[in-house]
DNA sequence: GCCTTATACTTTGCAATACAAAGTATTATG
DNA sequence: CATAATACTTTGTATTGCAAAGTATAAGGC
């Protein structure tokens, strides 16, 4: 990351955070979803993530307990796939994140419209 | 930090990049402001932040040249402060910044809306 | 059967930053 | 002159996005 601009780098850490929330509201939708199924959904939403960077969150929020987790083969073959689901505590948390991001937004326009 | 639980980290990790967003929105309007000054204008907008984040914040921006800075005493006497204004770099990017959260905002919306 | 490709997840190393806590320096007040 | 208030600095820790390389399984072509 070297090369990056000061710019650049803002938004790496603009993300630290949101990607969470992201990920908690795509699995309260599927209800269980897999790495890759969670990825293209966010890219669907406007919300481009890098593998490496998914897979690590994935594990972290599992072992935050924020997660459920199982290994999954599909019934019809093909790759087993490890799936996700919103734990009690990652439901319980998901309103107070969407909150923390309202107030938020809020105290943007307060400055925004700063007199 | 070891007690925080693993929601507090998030609430910190969350605030990364958003804070920088905060001080230039704040800078825009003063012109011209120092660390207490911008810090109890955020107060007033329902951000609390700490002087050993706001402080080091600061000077990370001045260094990337998106702010200005010089010393000024007061004509009345009193503490010197450190000014920091926007810089022309700093003018070009806060749009940016605004536009990054715009969007984050609306795939935000469009998770939360996800069927 | 074997080789290539696609799918899916893991690992490693790096850089950036919010925070707490302690420290420094200057000015004002009694 | 001592204390308080103002204002900024420094240090150490933990966390996390990303790039890049790696591992493993399944499917398809020959």
């Amino acid at each position: 990351m070297e090369n990056s601009t000061t710019y650049q780098k803002w938004l790496a850490q603009s993300r630290k955070g949101y990607l969470e929330l992201c990920v908690l509201l795509v699995l309260r939708q599927k209800k269980s979803s897999y790495g890759l199924e969670v990825l293209q959904t966010l890219e669907r939403a406007g919300l481009s993530i890098n593998e490496g960077t998914l897979y690590p969150l994935l594990n972290r929020m599992f072992k935050n307990g924020w997660l459920t987790s199982q290994w999954v083969t599909p019934s019809d073959g093909g790759h087993p796939r490890r799936h996700y689901e919103l734990s009690e505590e990652g439901l319980v948390l998901l309103p107070q994140m969407i909150d923390t991001y309202k107030n938020n937004q809020e105290s943007l326009e307060i400055l925004k419209e700063l007199k």
